[in-house]
DNA sequence: TGGTCACCTGCAACCGGTTGCACGGACGGT
DNA sequence: ACCGTCCGTGCAACCGGTTGCAGGTGACCA
């Protein structure tokens, strides 16, 4: 049976087929793809009818070959489960999409080994790599950084792009609103060791807590899931604070399960608020309060910076930094500070 | 200053480089890197340790312009932000990492024309693709799968791979457990038009309410979202069922906030049962009862199933089946059928 | 001593595009 | 009529590997 329609690709057409098809060099085909403004306008529209009739498709990685670009990019975060980074990843995947770019997304399962491994893996197949939260230090970032476009987000490291996100801000807004409630003495729940994010929220909250002369204490080091925040549940209740901001959503969700077991109650006897604002914390109850992280804006943000980078072929890597804006989601997980209570 | 360490590739190394270096021809050089056993084990290992020393990796564009095989797979799903995908994505990407494969992951936006934009795109850059849940006709698939090795996850097509998850057994478990309760007339939350899932949970849980001569009524299609169950709110109740089981957890939390928005109170005036048993359904107060998926699994062996079908490369698509067991995670959401209620 | 064979390695074509360079013709200016 | 320019196209080298084929060497056997 003849394969019937036009178009259809099954056995693959090069450019050869399409130069003699056309009757003209390979040279032409190849410019009326991808520099057709150096084609006479007859010569590109029937060569692209030709094409289009012989269901020809350039070879990506012929083309990669000689461009040296593959028009493929990385995205590297630390656990593709945390509900944090699907609307990232989702974000960065269509923008680079629209773009012409495909993305490779990995997961490093929170390990700095498999971080730096992976980069090297992918280096050598991509023209660039987003690094969401990285946790390999600063040296190694930029020596990484040195073989390859990089693009970080939510992590700063000196003479690399990034994209940050106002978290500084946010913990100041989750201060600012604990305080307005009557808190006199807030715990931090902190994130894992090395965490960018982790260290500018203690910094920011610590600045704004003593700014208005209320007490601040920091429990931590703990792993960013819902088991860390119930592992943290005692040495929180240990501070005596009333109010307690939360490294991200699923610690602060942990927490609160970890204070419901033993009978405290949540905003009753003590208010949380998390950071992120995922769907679990949407769905929890009671709805958290939680600081808004643009996880969306950020991965869009980040994939345009990087392909920015990467198409103007600087060698100099372009350090530009971007800070997005955070905002403070009030929900039921925060109330004014039990006035029975003392 | 001068570039310190031996292996770090500032200025790529190519093979003849190696050659080169280790006075042997090109050849030879590919031959250790592919096909080790065709070199005189001495010369192989120096031509190992010249590469060693000149920080050379093999290129994996020019590798896969001339074998042919890319070692990338594609995975494409309707919205990687829904809680179901992530857990697939993970496993999938890291069993396919450790067999040397990277992988695409693409995002169809629950869009069939996306889908198969997509997979047209994709196809030209990788050696599989793994299609979960697609929602494009079964001829389409069919055709598109002639070009291109497919792994389908949750669907079915004569003469392609699947790994298929054994819904109608979950949800036969999700009938018997209602039924034990004593609930006497169940109703469906249907998902998206087109979903094989949708239609497996139907005609198995039509079937064990049958067998056990309980009411079955249906509602849907709706959308695979809990925007979707809290619009179903309304016809849900209308069916007067006292057991329902949605689609899936993000429709049977949105089922239960539509509920509760009516005062009508989960378990105590009517039950739910979710499907996938993701974060989300873990997380939402009640604590939902749910058909738990075996999200993960399916993940890894989809990637298998293809790797095996890409390497082998037979022109006929291999058809092997893999059904994966699913099973009932009793929480909080179920209980006996309210005794005052009728 | 000659022949067979297995094992290594080199040679060169090839995968499917891209791109610097050269050439021929059309056009405009003097 | 002559020259300089610009435009469009062809030519051929090249990107970095892979692989079929051939030749050389040494071992083993008769």
């Amino acid at each position: 049976m003849p394969q019937g329609g036009q178009g259809d690709t099954t056995v693959a057409m090069t450019i050869r087929d399409v130069a003699q098809a056309a009757g003209v060099h390979v040279s032409t085909v190849s410019r009326a793809f991808s520099a057709s403004h150096l084609v006479k306008r007859e010569t590109l529209d029937r060569v692209l009818a030709v094409a289009a009739e012989l269901g020809y498709q350039p070879n990506e990685t012929a083309r990669a070959l000689t461009t040296g670009r593959t028009r493929n990019l990385g995205l590297i975060v630390s656990d593709i489960a945390n509900p944090f980074y699907p609307p990232l990843i989702k974000a960065a995947q269509s923008y680079a999409r629209v773009r012409g770019y495909q993305v490779f997304v990995a997961d490093t399962d929170e390990d700095v080994r498999t971080e730096e491994e992976l980069i090297r893996t992918l280096a050598r197949q991509v023209d660039g790599v987003v690094l969401v939260s990285p946790r390999l230090a600063n040296d190694v970032i930029a020596r990484l950084g040195g073989d390859l476009p990089f693009v970080l987000v939510n992590r700063q490291v000196p003479g690399l792009s990034a994209v940050l996100m106002d978290v500084a801000h946010g913990a100041a807004l989750a201060v600012e609103h604990l305080a307005e409630l009557g808190h006199g003495h807030l715990a931090l729940v902190a994130g894992p060791r090395g965490s960018w994010t982790s260290a500018q929220m203690r910094r920011a909250a610590g600045r704004a807590a003593a700014d208005r002369g209320i007490r601040f204490d920091v429990v931590g080091p703990n792993a960013p899931t819902e088991h860390g925040g119930i592992t943290a549940t005692a040495a929180v209740l240990r501070t005596g604070a009333t109010g307690v901001i939360a490294y991200n959503d699923l610690v602060a969700i942990g927490l609160i399960e970890g204070l419901h077991d033993r009978d405290v109650r949540v905003p009753r006897d003590l208010s949380v608020v998390g950071v992120d604002d995922t769907v679990a914390g949407r769905l929890n109850r009671p709805r958290l309060t939680t600081v808004a992280m643009p996880t969306a804006p950020a991965g869009r943000t980040a994939v345009d910076l990087l392909i920015q980078t990467v198409e103007t072929a600087d060698t100099r890597p372009s350090t530009a930094q971007t800070t997005l804006a955070t905002s403070l989601v009030v929900r039921d997980s925060t109330a004014t500070a039990d006035p029975s209570a003392r």
